[in-house]
DNA sequence: ATGAACTTCTTTTTT
DNA sequence: AGAAGTTCAT
């Protein structure tokens, strides 16, 4: 089973990859000393430091380009790990272009996880489990749990399921079987954690099941106890790169370094300054231990950013100074000039949210003085690469937005100094047009611009505002499309009819939709399944067929049964030796024809007949039509796969899902999931003692706790190339309870120079907003000390606009507007439609695509209003 | 077995 | 404030 010959991986290495003679390498020209070094140091441990915006991933892919181009490994004897499957993609595809082909050869480029799952499946007998094992989601993880703790006979109040799976991950992030847990941390829970630990880890192992830690601590435990299967893939991997290494956990740690045991050909890269997933389970002392751990090793300082401005830059780096434990870096930038950091504080954050939304309106508009001066800061390179291309012709004859993105794909160079979709596109049209390319440059795009908060409850006031005056916008990183109720519980009928044994999937849909089987029913189902030795499934038919659950439920259960048995039947299509038409259901293992249903008709046919669809037609909630939208995209992401089983296994391990259409937009995120990007402008509003730093990881980590808030907020700033604007308020609802605040510690270790404290509007304005960005600036530069802010912020009087029952009435007056009978309007969510009745602040709407839904009437806006 | 009323709890999130 | 979970009455 173990033997390489059979992996696919490990096959179609032809000999003449290896013979493949050395070839120039002009990629190296594009690289900088820094990273040019990090590129060719091939051999032996590197540890790639490499700060923000310094062509991290230019390095990474390079070397992986120059370990091939120098034949000093195949495609796949080159394990590269990444923490995400975007990061996976990007590596994937740049890699490609590198080598100007598709790097489909690279099977052992992936994350931690994917590549684990590949290993474990040919190892799985190791470890007690058999290859064809099923990765549990976190529902599945909490659904086994509670079960556990009820079983045990524990006060499920003192052992929260959630909280047991809390403990029972940080043990797996540190690589510790139950048997390996120490008695300290055991005793710490009352010795229930470490006992409910033992008792899940066999029923996994009962269920031919692991979740997400398993499949590092699994591999883990066979490399550890089996030196030969170790070996082999020591010797395999000849190269190994890992992205992120700040972000590693213990298991991942020591999986890695198992790994390069051997030749110790192990490049890390990452940066001590972004690590901000402590809470977690990432250990930066792996990062900084590195030199320790492979003695002899190399070190790489990547420190030119080719991101931000000075100021911006500088910014940053008086914040991060402030942390004790860190490697030491020192960005630098060839750029000059540049915005300043603009600061301001408001008076809660509804007024910070609308603020925000001027500035951006603003930005967009022309009408910022940030916007104008853009022209002189990045035009310039960009205009003559777009001139370039232009004399390549490659823009010739582009008519759509699309075309013109995938040609400048292929321009990797002006993509990253670019990389917004509606710039190029707008260069483009100029271009074609023969418009001068200089008046394209006064406006910020809305994807070029970000908000990113510390707490995601810190999204609502932003998208409240931004609803009210039209103005489009995504959340990114929400509960993604595979999380979403509706999709988990068709994905558990999918499992069901594909796995019958499948008992977790079976409890979530037994009763959804609502078939009259309650706790009674189901813990009958459970006995007469345990008492056989059965599935679920198995033991609910027979308690069905002795008449242990009656009446309608029975009725009802008996239906289900069979439907999953028909399902079933029809993923495989008709048993050939059988002449007449009856239908099979006995699963029995025979040869059979071709299916009578692709299994996009079979996903549609199970959803329907299982009365799944129409539980959700019968919902009258607002989410309903949106759920049942989510369903038909499901199953038209079928369309990607050879079969529900594919399917299946992909969608356990990429559980993203980035679609975002209907034209640019503002994006709003969280620090966390804004790492690893960039955006022109970008507003980090929320800067208060309490949220951030927050108060709980100061609580709960004390100083360390607030060290990595200090990352984030160097993060935050780090994401910016020419506008950052941070802002606080004073006032804040937290849980519904109004609550005052300081301004941020952090804003304290913002440096004076490069900073630019603006007034907020009304304070001098008289409650006009409209003063623009200039006004604001010179009245302001009085006080541009922020701890001199600071002080007057905590006297409660200077820093804030005050509240005005006044204005709010304007804003609102024009916000409330109201509306008439028939009158055509937009929604944001909804979309366009027409008013059907009017009650008060609420407004019914038959939305031409959602159905009729009653709105409050400040997320409407006239049809001719919608402003972008 | 189910829905309505009541209580509790609230970061950050990938795989 | 609002979601999610719990209890209680039908």
């Amino acid at each position: 089973m173990s033997s390489f010959d059979e992996m696919d991986a490990f096959e179609g290495a032809s000999l003449s990859a290896r013979a493949m003679a050395v070839r120039p390498s002009p990629y190296l020209d594009e690289l900088n000393p820094a990273q040019r070094d990090a590129v060719e140091r091939l051999d032996g441990p590197v540890l790639m430091l490499a700060g923000a915006g310094t062509g991290k991933t230019k390095a990474l892919t390079t070397r992986i380009a120059h370990l091939l181009n120098t034949a000093r490994a195949r495609p796949n004897e080159i394990l590269s790990v990444t923490f995400t499957n975007k990061a996976a993609r990007e590596m994937k595809e740049r890699v490609g272009r590198l080598l100007g082909q598709p790097a489909e050869g690279m099977p052992w480029l992936g994350t931690f996880h994917s590549i684990c799952v590949k290993l474990l499946r040919r190892h799985a007998e190791l470890v007690d489990l058999k290859s064809n094992f099923t990765i549990l989601d976190t529902d599945d993880q909490l659904r086994l749990l509670k079960q556990l703790v009820q079983a045990a006979n524990i006060d499920d109040k003192r052992w929260p399921a959630r909280m047991l799976l809390g403990v029972i991950d940080d043990w797996k992030n540190r690589a510790l079987t139950p048997d390996k847990v120490p008695a300290a941390d055991a005793g710490a829970y009352d010795n229930k954690g470490i006992e409910l630990y033992a008792q899940y880890q066999t029923r996994l192992r009962e269920l031919n099941a692991v979740d997400f830690g398993d499949l590092l601590l699994h591999m883990v435990t066979i490399f550890q106890t089996h030196q030969d299967v170790l070996e082999q893939y020591q010797s395999w991997f000849r190269y190994i790169l890992v992205d992120e290494y700040q972000d590693t956990n213990i298991a991942q740690y020591l999986w890695l370094r198992l790994l390069a045991g051997g030749h110790k050909n192990i490049c890390c890269v990452g940066d001590d300054d972004q690590s901000i997933y402590g809470w977690r389970g990432a250990e930066v002392g792996n990062i900084l231990r590195f030199e320790k751990d492979f003695p002899g090793a190399y070190v790489v300082r990547l420190e030119q950013n080719y991101r931000s401005t000075p100021h911006i830059l500088a910014a940053a780096s008086n914040v991060i100074r402030g942390n004790e434990s860190r490697l030491g870096k020192e960005l630098w930038t060839a750029a000059e000039n540049g915005e300043k950091v603009c600061l301001i504080g408001h008076w809660d954050g509804e007024e910070e949210a609308r603020w925000i939304g001027e500035q951006i309106e603003d930005l967009v508009n022309g009408n910022s003085p940030i916007a104008k001066r853009r022209q002189n800061s990045r035009s310039d390179q960009m205009m003559s690469e777009v001139e370039r291309l232009d004399e390549l012709g490659a823009l010739k004859g582009l008519n759509s937005r699309e075309q013109v993105l995938e040609k400048l794909k292929k321009h990797e160079s002006f993509l990253a100094e670019a990389g917004r979709e509606s710039l190029i596109w707008e260069l483009t049209m100029r271009q074609q047009e023969g418009r001068s390319l200089e008046a394209a440059f006064p406006r910020f795009y809305l994807d070029e611009i970000a908000i990113l908060v510390r707490a995601s409850h810190q999204m609502r006031a932003f998208e409240d505002r931004f609803l009210t005056i039209g103005l489009p916008y995504k959340v990114i990183g929400g509960p993604r499309f595979y999380e979403r109720m509706e999709i988990r519980d068709a994905m558990a009928y999918f499992r069901l009819v594909v796995s019958p044994e499948d008992d977790l999937a079976f409890e979530r849909i037994v009763n959804t939709p609502k078939r009259g089987l309650g706790d009674k029913a189901q813990q009958t189902i459970q006995m007469t399944a345990r008492e056989n030795g059965v599935s679920l499934v198995e033991g609910a038919r027979i308690a069905v067929d002795n008449g242990l659950i009656k009446g309608k439920g029975g009725a009802a259960l008996r239906e289900l049964i069979d439907g999953l048995a028909r399902w079933n039947a029809m993923t495989r299509g008709p048993r050939i030796e059988v002449d007449d038409d009856s239908v099979i259901d006995d699963g029995s293992p025979m040869r059979f024809g071709a299916p009578e249903h692709t299994h996009i008709e079979l996903a549609q046919i199970i959803l329907d007949e299982s009365g799944y669809t129409a539980h959700w037609q019968n919902d009258k909630t607002p989410e309903a039509p949106g759920r049942l939208e989510n369903l038909k995209e499901l199953v038209n992401q079928l369309d990607n796969f050879e079969n529900l089983q594919g399917f299946l296994e992909h969608v356990s391990l990429v559980m993203d899902n980035e679609q975002d259409s209907g034209g640019p937009k503002v994006s709003i995120m969280t620090l966390h999931a804004a790492k690893g990007l960039e955006f022109p402008a970008v507003f980090l509003p929320g800067w208060e003692d309490g949220l951030f730093p927050s108060q709980r990881s100061m609580d709960e980590s004390g100083l360390k706790g607030l060290e990595e808030e200090r990352r984030l907020a160097y993060v935050g700033i780090t994401r910016a190339e020419e506008v950052c604007t941070i802002s606080f308020a004073a006032n804040r609802r937290v849980f519904g309870q109004w609550q005052n605040s300081m301004p941020s510690r952090f804003i304290d270790e913002l440096p004076e120079e490069h900073v630019e404290v603006l007034t907020p509007p009304g304070l001098y304005g008289g409650g006009q907003p409209t003063a623009g960005i200039e006004t604001r600036a010179a009245e302001a530069n009085v006080y541009n000390s922020p701890g001199w802010r600071r002080m007057q912020a905590r006297q409660g009087q200077y820093g804030m606009s005050q509240p005005r029952e006044s204005r709010n009435t304007v804003i609102d007056a024009t916000a409330v507007a109201s509306f008439t009978l028939g009158e055509r309007v937009f929604h944001q969510k909804f979309g366009y439609g027409a008013v059907v009745g009017i009650e008060g602040d609420k407004v019914e709407v038959e939305f031409d695509k959602a159905g009729t839904k009653k709105v409050v009437s400040r997320f409407l806006t006239n049809k001719d209003d919608v402003p972008f």
